[in-house]
DNA sequence: AGAAGGACCAGTGGTCCGTA
DNA sequence: AGAAGGACCAGTGGTCCGTA
């Protein structure tokens, strides 16, 4: 009965209801899928260097049981999801690269699972909404602190805030374009990337879709009812940034070339 | 040269851009302006019996200047509003009821100017917000921390949140009924009441208003262009939910009575 | 090595209460 | 007394880095 809520768990065979697609057919397309600067080198100039003085984790909470036992190092505990006291809940297994309908065999998570804990999430945000409507109080419109502090006290202990943030825009493009994101799965898949390679190789289709919306990312994800209700990654924010900057450094130098002449691409054009 | 930015400098000559209004003729009026219930009884009840541990005010900063001299009591200080160091602005003078276009006299500052305020925070909303489009960066939607900062860094020391935030409300109400908020001034001005009493008084309308919206103020304000800027105020949100449990009260009770008889108003009407 | 997530931190929303 | 606002606090968004 190991890992009942994750990859043993069938719950790929269950009847969700499927994600509504929304069909961008945006004809205002200007540089998209050209290019592409720094899709390497951005990855590192973006990084904050910002330097955190952080110290040891102190164990907090040793809460000794009715005997006075303090939970010695049980190596070869068979009870893991139990409610029992001393029972520190194992992690989930990691994910790997799989296609669409794929289950992922042995210690390993699925994407397809992954991306049903964000419809989880978005269940969650729900029933939080609805207490919040009925009682008179502010409403979440995203899924905040609150709103996992809510999943974790449901019982969904597999469902965590950094998690969650870290693949975001996996799941976006799952919603956005979910004929791309499968491909890409299958790519990988093939290529046998691992995780952290595919979720990387998911900033640039995204990027391309900001590109045909006027860059405006936060436009994209409102219009999406699944996605609006997450927060926008700090990290495809400033890559939808660095690559709007760098279509109007290249339409500018197109129109006035590279040399500073003291000239605007809009004085060029009499504007 | 005292006082400058507040009442004795002639801003409501000023041409200000006059504030939009806008026509709420809902037509779905239930139970509004009958009853009242708790209009005096509601504001202790509702009043969070938070007991603080409030640690004594430490004095922080002390900066001596050059002199060594450590600002004394010096009363009879002429100069208020310069930058020199040492200097601490004087604290605003009060609000006084006045009547629309009603400047006030001596040290005290009219509602006018009051209301401008709130125009003030949202320009400065506005450029925070042209900022961080540019730049990329996460564009906030209401007056937040970073508005305040903004503005108190733009001059504006005039502006602080405590302040604004206290009087959010009868804001509210200038914005969505003009003509109410007018003649509420009136009354209270004739009255001889204090901002105090004028402040309380805004409530009722706006829970009126509320109420021919389907207890949603939140609604209520995102529907207005210069109101959605403001956080609804814990204490109207309150009072909201307040009077449509009590509008749902005196709807059941008027349908199945007020004893237990387990039918609820739908059930009689075979809902 | 690649990855999951406890726990930290800077800055937020909210407003109390020492101050004038 | 009535009122303005510095400064505090609980809980947020964000993600690092000790852990497995």
């Amino acid at each position: 009965a190991l890992d009942a809520l994750s990859q043993e768990d069938d719950w790929t065979g269950l009847s969700e209801e499927p994600v509504q697609h929304q069909d961008h057919t945006d004809a205002a397309g200007i540089n998209c899928g050209g290019r592409g600067g720094h899709w390497e080198a951005g990855q590192t100039t973006i990084k904050k260097q910002q330097q955190r003085r952080r110290k040891k984790a102190i164990v907090t909470s040793v809460e000794t049981d009715d005997d006075g036992n303090e939970g010695e190092d049980d190596d070869g505990m068979d009870i893991v999801n139990g409610s029992g006291s001393g029972m520190e809940r194992q992690r989930e297994h990691p994910f790997i690269v799989t296609e669409p309908g794929e289950v992922a065999r042995g210690k390993k998570n699925g994407l397809d699972y992954l991306f049903h804990l964000y419809e989880q999430c978005r269940e969650f945000l729900l029933q939080v909404q609805t207490i919040a409507k009925d009682r008179g109080e502010k409403c979440p419109t995203k899924v905040t602190n609150q709103v996992f502090r809510y999943a974790k006290k449901s019982g969904a202990n597999y469902i965590n805030k950094p998690k969650m943030r870290h693949y975001v825009h996996c799941y976006a493009l799952h919603c956005l374009d979910e004929e791309a994101s499968n491909a890409l799965r299958r790519t990988f898949k093939e290529r046998g990337e691992n995780v952290g390679s595919w979720r990387q190789a998911c900033y640039k289709p995204l990027v391309d879709i900001a590109c045909r919306h006027g860059w405006d990312i936060d436009a994209v994800f409102n219009a999406h009812p699944r996605l609006s209700i997450w927060y926008v990654p700090t990290k495809l924010r400033q890559l939808c940034h660095l690559e709007r900057n760098n279509a109007v450094a290249a339409a500018a130098a197109l129109v006035g070339g590279i040399s500073c002449e003291g000239s605007s691409a809009s004085g060029r054009f009499g504007v």
